[in-house]
DNA sequence: CCAACATATCAGCTGTCACTTATATAAGCG
DNA sequence: CGCTTATATAAGTGACAGCTGATATGTTGG
């Protein structure tokens, strides 16, 4: 699953938002977000199994509850895609931003965007 | 159909990066990405709708062809969520780094990103 | 140990999305 | 004017994501 199919979930989006804030049980989350978008616990469940599975969150088990917390490796990707856009809001990079820019694409892994190959 | 939702497809992304690098008319699209993915005329003219009526993508009539190009405002607004999790990567922001995000934050429009009710 | 809690998984249903083929609209050209 | 080119729309279909209710797994405290 591709970094921006998971965040094109609404409920995965907002999980991530409350993360952001800091580690979370599952049970908090779901109380939030079942609060929220009036889905059950099961489904918030299956969500954090998709940020979990997709390297967008990590669990750290804490007796019976699980805390989990942002990992920010594929918001960072997403991130790095959105560089190539980025002219068109920033008319002119002067000196440093361009550095700024530079190191943060820098700081990035791998390339290898999965584009297909022409003739399969 | 949020932003997200937009760049979740593959195709739509691989067009989107086509035209960041200068108008295309359809058919000049519909060639590369058939090559690429092999999928068919109406297909690609289906993405590139999708990509018009969300504001990623504006199109230009030039006789019997359409010229399309990218229209970066949902990118930024994509941009704009992604800085509550910048930190994470971005350990400490100096002075100016901290005077260049907050220049893209508030070059934003209007904050509103559709969070559900508590109780519909 | 066992009852109650915390969380994950399973199986099945359903709506939506991306594709196809066929066709409509519209501009250029002889 | 027809004919071809360029693009969009329509209608139908298959796959799959996300939900629910039921249940499995694992932990804690009495």
């Amino acid at each position: 699953m591709h970094a921006f199919d998971v965040l094109g979930d609404p409920v995965r989006r907002r999980i991530l938002e409350l993360l952001a804030d800091g580690e979370m049980t599952s049970g908090s989350v779901c109380e939030v977000i079942g609060e929220e978008f009036g889905i059950s616990q099961p489904a918030v469940s299956q969500h954090l199994k998709v940020l979990r599975e997709n390297g967008f969150a990590t669990v750290r088990p804490q007796g019976a509850r699980r805390l989990y917390a942002v990992n920010a490796e594929p918001l960072q990707d997403i991130d790095a895609w959105l560089d190539r856009f980025r002219r068109f809001w920033t008319p002119h990079l002067d000196a440093l931003a361009t550095e700024l820019a530079r190191g943060r694409r820098a700081r990035r892994l791998g390339g290898a965007d999965e584009t297909p190959r022409s003739t399969p």
